[in-house]
DNA sequence: AGTGAAAATTTGAACGATCAAATCGTGCGA
DNA sequence: TCGCACGATTTGATCGTTCAAATTTTCACT
């Protein structure tokens, strides 16, 4: 049906060749209702023969908006690929309801809120999507103060207080099937390996990790690792409780980084299979690939990324919906030992 | 130095505040030398005044261009986060060229090529970064024929007879290197570990290890192993080749996951360590996070990044240079065993 | 057939920027 | 003093679309 290479197809040229006006095109487009049968096919077919579409740039222009949602892309670190399952969701989400994603990599030296701050002001996006929130993020209130559209990938920690929309993952619950997983398998002394007290996600996982061993009847003391979040660090910390008169035989973990620690320093038996059993977060590339394989706790991003663009459009739209915020639930993915000959 | 909140300031208030008209504003800020100082300065006190930006739908309106590079983002296998890497560099790279990076998944149901075609009829992408090249992809010669400016990370395998602009990393270096490293450690039965032939990139770096072993002086024979790129059936194909008479001693590898693959094959000593070396390729997070930490090749993704924005603005800019490729040469970052008492 | 209301379609303006061409102002040389 | 050239600035048009209002057409009902 394609006509025009290089298409610099307009309204008016679909207009001039169904025999009808720019306007009534432009109805046939946006409001179908408004336009009468058969000239609706007329200009329908008009529309497949010159390969007619509407040019974005007139359209931002004219309606006051980019259709485009804005994702700083920050270096991920880790063997996580949770930023890259995210962002795939995330445009996949956008496109259902009818937005782009546009990510942008400020230069260090800038100060990053010019960045956003410049976006908006030259509408280049519509709002933005945060996936990065620290604790206390001082973002969020100058978001607000600005009048900028934006939503969270995790809860707003250290502003309980403000009314900010988001969407994030039950922690708590993630570790909590972990634990239960962990104790299905005959483990009493289930450590938790995560990050230390103050980053809000960390100490709600680790919170789950307590709940979850009470409920089980089962003691917490001198089983609660925390350091930062790197392999070498993190190895230590698990060594220093597995050393201990009654060393845990089983760990969860707050991330599959910490996870990667502690079965290093659990170390393997002789057929080489690990001397004990570790839970993950985030079922990174990296679980599935050990050996043998290790279970996981799998955030729901598809979901979060959905439900994070119909609160960003609910802004966008105007609607005097109250920002909310919303809890999905991991799974927990379960890797047994590979079966005998298999290896 | 903001005054106006929500800002809707149009060239034609700051023209107001400044005493000017709107061309002057714009020629302080496209044109500089054709104003004069005294209003320049007078205009760009005004600009900072009111916070001015100059509305990007406008501009993309008036210049029939948007000023966004199109990059179909795809569900990433494996431990690699090359893709993450890349995307990071891509969004720095096009900042630095005055573009943004826009990222789309097109449902799977939808023809992939409508998707490209519609983003540039509509003008909501100038043109397109492909990071996902297969063998005589098909796309290529389509965006060709349409007049649809792109470029390449990897080469057009498959098309060496088209004019397209690529950047691309020398497989057959890198592979070479390791080769070069595991040789300089005392191997002489070097295996490598790679896709079946027929993908072109995992032809060149079987290439660039055959070349390295044959000016090593060292045989090849029944040390090529080749399968889909899968931690199961490549412990498979690592372990076919362990069995033989006289079997390697180390593996050069095709990815990351081929090498996890092989290091799982060869398996570990009383003490724990590995009883094969392996180098990988790509530099996974998981490599470094591995028991004792693997060494790899890194491509310089930053700088591939940084060269494909700078073809495609070419392409765009509508210069006559002929399309090219260049290749850049990825780097071994070699990983020791740890030091005793390290662990 | 005539009237009015509803439906269908068209016209003019506007979104905010930039290009091309016109106008205004200034200084210099004859 | 006049004219001319050149620099500085402004005006009008335009990019492609959609909104609001005006206009035309259709059709039911008296």
């Amino acid at each position: 049906m394609v006509r025009r290479e290089h298409s610099g197809v307009t309204i008016s040229d679909v207009a001039a060749a169904a025999g009808v006006s720019r306007q009534t095109v432009s109805n046939v487009l946006n409001a179908p209702g408004r336009v009468a049968p058969a000239t609706t096919e007329r200009v329908r077919r008009a529309i497949d023969e010159l390969g007619y579409r509407p040019n974005r740039a007139a359209r931002n222009l004219r309606g006051r908006t980019s259709g485009c949602i804005g994702f700083k892309i920050h270096a991920s670190a880790g063997v996580s690929n949770l930023l890259d399952r995210f962002l795939h969701a995330l445009a996949a989400a956008a496109e259902t309801a009818g937005y782009h994603v546009l990510i942008f990599a400020p230069a260090p030296v800038d100060e990053e809120l010019a960045a956003y701050q410049d976006l908006i002001r030259t509408g280049t996006v519509d709002g933005f999507v945060l996936a990065d929130v620290a604790h206390e993020d001082r973002r969020l209130p100058w978001f607000a103060k600005q009048g900028i559209p934006f939503v969270c990938f995790g809860r707003p920690w250290g502003h309980e207080d403000g009314r900010f929309a988001w969407a994030d993952v039950d922690g708590a619950y993630g570790v909590a099937r972990a634990v239960d997983h962990l104790i299905a398998l005959g483990h009493r002394r289930v450590a938790y390996l995560g990050w230390p007290a103050g980053t809000g996600f960390g100490d709600e996982r680790r919170a789950g990790w307590r709940q979850a061993m009470r409920r089980h009847g089962a003691a917490t003391g001198g089983l609660d690792g925390a350091c930062p979040e790197d392999v070498a660090t993190a190895t230590k910390a698990a060594g220093a409780l597995l050393v201990q008169p009654d060393p845990p035989t089983a760990f969860a973990c707050g991330s599959d980084t910490f996870a990667v620690a502690a079965r290093i320093a659990g170390g393997v038996d002789s057929a080489g299979l690990p001397n004990v059993e570790v839970v993950g977060f985030d079922d990174s590339p990296a679980a599935m690939l050990m050996s043998p394989p290790m279970s996981s706790v799998r955030q729901p991003v598809t979901e979060v990324a959905r439900h994070l663009v119909g609160l960003l459009v609910d802004q966008l739209r105007g609607s005097d919906v109250p920002p909310e915020g919303v809890m999905f639930r991991p799974e927990l993915v379960s890797r047994g030992r590979p079966r005998p000959g298999e290896r």
